[in-house]
DNA sequence: GATAACGCTTAACCTTGGTTAAGAAATGAC
DNA sequence: GTCATTTCTTAACCAAGGTTAAGCGTTATC
């Protein structure tokens, strides 16, 4: 075993080698070229004007990819949790400096690989890139029906919708940024969270 | 000169010949698999369910595509107007029932071509496909420019931005559809602009 | 354990857009 | 030209979210 595959959590190598089959050999093979990282709890991992030349698989921990608006407005784009990778894709298909912040919600276990290693390593298990491209295809359909919730559906619904679907991001996610994530303010959310309660 | 050649607005030809550039051999090849159709105002191109199997180039005349909601809202998607081309473009390459009307604002001249036909036409004729390509690049990346507002701008700022950049708009289509245009009702349009001429 | 920082809630006030309904203006049909 | 239809406007009322400001409870920090 490999000095990384030594420290890293055992969510890590379940997931890879059940849900993918990945060999021993291509589990070592994939370790070998990642490093281990930890950042705090509001730690960034990428601000805007960086290019982003890596990626990150998130071990353990959830992170939020977020933009700052005309207005001064944080606007949050998703929410990670473990088993995805962080990033600033714009940026790391184009190498142009990117516009996200790449935030930790909690503190954060990450495995680091750049751009070419990874690139590398695709080529020598096929296994991996369908595994990437199933995760970001999924990504990015999430983040168009998203989209489209803002534009066509009330506040209201939408908060609804989220309580429905992903009621585990309330275990873990303030408010504040669940609040930013409807694209409302706090303030909003919370008077909306006591009219549903009267509700009852 | 083709049969067809005679009836159409001079623009066309204009526009055919001007911007790119096709000999009059090729533009008397597009025409003579076109056919030239007339539908008046308020009438119907397109309608959900129908499969969208041809396409159509709008020589004069306006239209607008529009989808109805589930709560039987009409949203308008986007109007053509001349020198664009009509369609359910969902349904156009998946060949499956579409789900947007498409109606005549006010009369116009078509001239409809079959998929089978364009296709064949795109691989005689590299000018057509180049300019095929501009225009629906163009066209999607405009739609999505306009979720994008949606999303992010209020009402206000939507209206304004639209007289500043297409404020043609204004002197073609109603206003009701203007503000379907904008996702808001009429009478709230109308309201918007009411207090912005008072603010004068 | 006192103090500060943070996250969340509450309240009052304001603005804005939806809704309903009615009326005015423009357009179309005969 | 008259009548009907369509389009646009106005008004009153309501609901909902933004803004500002204050307070409260929990968590960090020393």
């Amino acid at each position: 075993m490999s000095v990384i595959a030594k420290h890293i959590n055992p969510k890590f190598q379940h997931l890879f080698q059940d849900r993918f089959c990945f060999t021993p050999n291509e589990y070592e093979l994939l370790l070998s070229y990642m490093q281990f990282q930890h950042i705090h709890k509001k730690d960034f991992y990428l601000r805007p004007g960086e290019i982003c030349r890596t990626k990150a698989y998130l071990n353990k921990g959830c992170t939020r990819n977020f933009v700052v608006d005309e207005r001064g407005h944080e606007r949050i784009l998703f929410f990670a949790f473990e088993d995805w990778w962080l990033g600033d894709f714009d940026s790391y298909y184009t190498q142009k400096p990117g516009t996200n912040y790449v935030q930790a919600i909690e503190d954060c276990e990450l495995l680091v690989i750049s751009k070419e290693n990874f690139a590398m390593l695709e080529e020598r298990i096929p296994k991996l890139k369908q595994w990437y491209t199933y995760k970001v295809t999924r990504s990015a359909s999430a983040s168009l029906k998203r989209m489209e919730e803002i534009r066509t559906l009330t506040p209201k619904e939408r908060y609804l919708n989220l309580i429905e679907q992903h009621p585990h991001i309330f275990q873990r996610i303030p408010l504040q940024y669940i609040a930013s994530f409807l694209n409302i303010e706090p303030q909003s959310l919370s008077r909306m969270r006591k009219r549903l309660a009267e509700e009852r």
